[in-house]
DNA sequence: AATGTAATGTTATAATATTACATTAGTTTC
DNA sequence: GAAACTAATGTAATATTATAACATTACATT
């Protein structure tokens, strides 16, 4: 036996593979940058990617950041459960940083109720200058 | 002369061309859909729904949901001056609407500075339920 | 009219994502 | 352990979204 299947919550072959992409990047890549970096291990297609993907976004352990069309690794361990996934994005030096701040969590929570909307899912992404940035 | 230059905010034949159709769509439209949307206005390629629509953006006419690769007309006069949009996007009938709300383009801000971002421009895409949807 | 510039037209191509179908690997039942 | 089932993977083709590069047109300025 070489791999278990994935019946629970264990990460396949593919899965690991793309996750450790992501670890090492620690920034947003595209899927095909992911693909590129996954070629010496066989991959060949963009769909292994992509179904990695959907799948680590499932599990909350990857994020897509959708101003970029890019895929970034949760910094935090719990991000499965939370509803809410926020980050900062410097338009100069394109640092991408996860925010977390329950207080704004459980805020955007309120104001969706407030709104209408049930079962919320909320992505949020600040563009701006970074502090390093705007000093110089 | 058919048509004056665009020297201040006056739209040009092709943003008013595109405008118009997202007015009339009143929901999200992908640049291709826009595209075949002017095809018997002379429109041939993308390039021109793209340019048209960077300025649209630019000038506050038009949103881009990210989350959708699509773009709607603002509902509102002074999207221009804001740093700040949201959206509320039902899974289910994908019904966008959006959101005026001073209260959390305020709180947005200072959570922004908080995070050190600077000059910070925020989209906000709520995804969920519809009240219609979940009743049902 | 000569020149400059904004807007547009057009072709080609790049970048992102999905469909459809075949195959393989592990699981379950008997 | 063989048969049947299901999850995961492989692969080719194609769809969708977006941009680069360059030519042309239309209006403005002098």
């Amino acid at each position: 036996m070489t791999q278990s299947l994935n019946t629970k919550n264990a990460l396949t072959k593919n899965q690991q593979l793309v996750l450790n992409v992501l670890y090492k990047a620690d920034m947003p890549l595209s899927a095909y940058s992911i693909l590129d970096g996954l070629r010496e291990f066989g991959f060949k297609a963009p769909l292994q990617v992509y179904r990695a993907l959907d799948r680590l976004i499932e599990l909350g352990k990857v994020h897509r950041i959708e101003s970029m069309n890019a895929f970034i690794a949760c910094e935090h361990s719990l991000c499965k459960v939370s509803d809410m996934t926020a980050f900062t994005i410097c338009d100069k030096c394109e640092k991408v940083s996860e925010v977390k701040d329950k207080e704004l969590s459980d805020y955007m929570h309120l104001r969706a109720e407030k709104f209408g909307l049930h079962a919320p899912k909320t992505n949020i992404e600040f563009h701006g200058l970074c502090s390093d940035c705007s000093n110089r």
